[in-house]
DNA sequence: GCGGAATATCTGACTGCGCAGATACTTTCT
DNA sequence: AGAAAGTATCTGCGCAGTCAGATATTCCGC
């Protein structure tokens, strides 16, 4: 075995540890979201794309296409989150097929305090306990592990 | 803001990419190893613990504490991979509460088989992509991640 | 402009998981 | 020994997701 293949072989491994790990927190980190905030991480997740639209709205087509949910789901998921107040359904002027979901101004204020409480933990019990002077580095690994592993996501599908 | 604080900020947000990333990925290839190898991903993990128990068996609370997954949940996991045929539930000689659950053959061999199926996926997928002069560092990165990944899991819960 | 393909949403049937209570057995304490 | 607490598994219920099909509308080629 060359030592190419060996540091091949021990990627593999090491992403499958990561990928576990990170899964595991992401768990975590949607539970403490619905336990600080009252709302899942999927909808967490779903306040903070429409906040990027502003008050455009956007359809639920696009919502699905950007998750890991399917239209169904979606429907189902904007229905949950249009009885809590957070969204709002109107029309779509130029396709009559469609719906527009746009927050609402408690939409808008969740997704604030939703982000804050989720980057206070991922401070708290992830950053915090890395040495300062690691996490200049660290933050490099990160960037570079997220870069490949996005790219690996089309190849996947 | 002091330059410690900025990479601890970067370090937030690179985090939340990957954590986004790796998601996804882990979603992916369990569909991957759903559709080439029919069995479930969550199948999949417990294959992979009983294999490494060999034929001593486990119990079911043992196996939940591995896993996300609740008690009643593994129950129902068991049976249906019990109908599969991959797994066994026998008497505990030792307590008659519990019950030791064992890889059958067709098990043991699934286990091979969807690791052979996982591994090539993640090669082909994640690895290959990343130029052989990259490889020993992207090892030693995901490695230093997925340790202090591990260490928050227990800080988060 | 018209007919058929494509697209957006919604819905019914089904699946799989968590929760909490039920049951059976074991451990511990007196 | 006997009672009380603890532990392992199972099960009824509810929830949230997928899938496939229904409905309404738009787009495209002729």
């Amino acid at each position: 075995m060359t030592a190419e293949e060996a540091a091949g072989n021990d990627l593999v491994l090491a992403f499958g540890r990561l990928l576990g790990a990170a899964n595991r927190l992401e768990y975590l980190l949607g539970r403490a979201i619905e336990e600080q905030c009252g709302i899942s991480h999927l909808m967490y997740e779903v306040l903070l794309i429409l906040a990027r639209e502003g008050n455009r709205g956007m359809s639920m087509r696009a919502i699905s296409r950007e998750q890991v949910l399917t239209t169904g789901g979606v429907t189902r998921l904007i229905d949950r989150m249009e009885a809590l107040g957070l969204v709002e359904r109107t029309l779509d002027p130029g396709d009559r097929r469609g719906r527009l979901v746009r927050l609402t101004g408690a939409g808008a204020a969740k997704a604030v305090e939703a982000t804050r409480v989720h980057l206070e933990n991922v401070r708290r019990h992830f950053v915090e306990p890395i040495p300062v002077e690691h996490r200049k580095r660290f933050a490099e690994d990160l960037r570079t592990l997220s870069h490949s592993a996005r790219e690996a996501i089309p190849r996947l599908r």
